[in-house]
Parts: structure tokens; sequence; C-alpha cells
DNA sequence: TAAGATAAGAGGGACAT
DNA sequence: ATGTCAGTCTTATCTTA
């Protein structure tokens, strides 16, 4: 009684009949004789595009029509048309504008779950196979869960890329419960950026209000040592120099992975092994440069 | 080949305007 | 809100042992 109708000349692909009709609200195509629907929405919510400034986002047009309709049901569900007429084009009773208003109220609260509901559909999916690539535990992934439907509440996924987020929800879900993923483990598994990657994760911890602790350059030590193979006895001396280093309050403001390849690279030398800058480099995921500019730094500040 | 040095460039935080 | 500044890390290239 609500769908608004007119006929294209297509005939269906099920019964063949020549009664394609197009509702209007939709878009969608279906055969008025079977109820066949030969074209369905194609998946895609969000705009393909982020803006980082407000300049940006004021100059920066968007593209393809921003209906709700390919947001909403992938235009497979059926939306309560807004002319109060029946089927056959006769307005309808008084009492039963009533109940049609009603119902449109309440179609209208189910597509805006919809869109969540798919937007969160989307973000786990992606969050599972990260799960396994990654090697985390289910409290991590909860916790992602968790953080992200509260970046939905509110409404920090719109305008950022649903991916982006998800990697920072799951980077500060591992910072705070001090599994050492960095940055770089989730940005070359879910293929996003780190530079975008750490701007999510700024305004998460902004808006969300989030108090992360620092990176225990520790921590990241025995992760770095089994990567590169190196003893427990190196490892245990790499611990006491960076315990050092910590004390002297030369630490702060340093990349705790390239600390704790740093500490790993001396307690080599001290313990007469001869690993190569590069492999240690690689295995914290700095570069050598930077490993080197850590030693130097160690070097002078505890006179190794 | 490994290690060290140097320079250019990017991104972000602190601070002043 | 915008610009500048010091400090960090990365990439690339060259030199040295």
């Amino acid at each position: 009684m609500v769908l608004q109708t007119f006929n294209i000349s297509i005939s269906c692909a099920r019964c063949g009949k020549n009664l394609m009709l197009t509702d209007n609200t939709t878009g969608e195509r279906f055969c008025g004789k079977c109820g066949y629907v030969i074209s369905e929405r194609i998946d895609e919510s969000g705009p393909e595009w982020r803006s980082f400034t407000q300049d940006e986002h004021s100059n920066r047009a968007r593209t393809g029509v921003p209906t709700s309709l390919t947001m909403h049901d992938m235009g497979l569900a059926t939306i309560i048309g807004y002319e109060n007429k029946d089927s056959t084009g006769k307005p309808l009773s008084a009492s039963m504008k009533n109940i049609v208003k009603r119902l449109r109220t309440w179609d209208s609260r189910s597509q805006a779950h919809k869109t969540t509901d798919r937007n969160l559909r989307h973000a786990f999916s992606e969050l599972n196979r990260l799960q396994d690539k990654l090697a985390l535990s289910d409290a991590i992934i909860e916790k992602t869960a968790y953080l992200y439907r509260k970046a939905i509440d509110k409404g920090l996924v719109r305008g950022r890329s649903v991916l982006g987020i998800v990697a920072a929800t799951l980077y500060i879900a591992c910072r705070d419960s001090g599994t050492p993923r960095t940055l770089t483990d989730v940005s070359s598994e879910i293929n996003i950026k780190k530079k975008d990657i750490s701007r999510c994760y700024r305004v998460l911890l902004r808006e969300l209000e989030l108090k992360i602790p620092l990176v225990d350059p520790i921590k990241s030590i025995s992760r770095i040592a089994s990567k590169a193979g190196l003893s427990e006895k190196v490892e245990r001396r790499a611990n006491t120099i960076l315990k050092n280093a910590i004390e002297m309050e030369i630490t702060s403001g340093k990349d705790p992975m390239g600390l704790a390849a740093a500490a790993l690279y001396l307690s080599c030398l001290m313990n007469g092994k001869n690993t190569s800058q590069r492999v240690i480099a690689l295995a914290a995921g700095v570069t050598e440069v930077t490993l080197r500019n850590r030693c130097k730094g160690l070097r002078v500040s505890l006179k190794l």
C-alpha cells in the first residue's frame, strides 16, 4: 500500500514477465509478478575520503549520492513511503494515517540501528582476522569491541575509516593491557598507514578521555630477543641496562623499541656475542640508525 | 660486510601570538 | 586558530675498518 512504483521495460529473469517495477524510495527494481529483485545495492558505507583539516573538509566534495539508502539497508529492506496513499492511489483514512505515521517512526529507528549494526559487523569481522594474524587474546578483542562501540556512540567513526578506528582501538587495547604490539605491527596487518592509525588513536584518546600507560621498554626486550634468537643471558643483561637508563631518566620521549633494541645490542657486545645491529634493528622494527643513536645515548649516560 | 656519519624530510607536541 | 621551534625517527647515501 505504500510502495510508489513505475514501470520500466525489462523482463523478469525468473518468471519472464515484462512487469519490472522500481520502488522509487529505495531505487530497487523488482518484478511486479513474482517479486524477484534484480538489482541490489552496493554494500558500502561511510565517505570514501577523510578530511584532516577544516580547510580540506570544506573544500572536499562528496562524491556520489549521499543517500541514506546505500548506507542503511543495501536496498533490500522495505521502507515505508511518505505519501499517505494506498496502493491504488487513494488517500488513507485518518485513523490509518496515524498508524502509518507510528510505523514510520519505528521503521526509521530500526533503519538507524541497521547502520551501526553493519558498521559493527564490518569492524568485527576485520577484528577477527586481526586476532589470528597478531595472535591476540580474546580479552583484547573484547576490549577492542567495547572501545569501538564507545567510539561509535560518540560519533567518532563518522568521517573516518572504519578500519582506521578498528586499528586504533585495537592498539589502545593492547597498550592498555600491556600486550606488546606496536603500531607498526597493527599497521602492516590491517594495511593502513601508521600515520592514519595514530591520528585515529589520538582522537580516541582525547575524546574518550582514556589514560594509556607508557610502553615499558623492558617488556619489549623479550619479544625482540626471541625474534632475534638471543639468549636468556643477553636478555637479562639488557634488562639491567634499561633499568639503569630509566632511573637516570634518559628514556623519556624515546621510542621504547629503539631503547630495548639498543640495550640488547650492548648486552650482546658485553657477552661477547656478535649479533649485528641489522638483525636486532630488524627484530625490533626500528632502523639501524635509531639503534645506533640510542646506543650512543646509553653509552654516554651509563659510561659503558 | 658491518658499522658509523651525515643530511633531508615527515609528523607531532609545546608554546607563543 | 595558526605558526614556529626543538627534538625524534626514517630514508638514503657515503665513508671507514
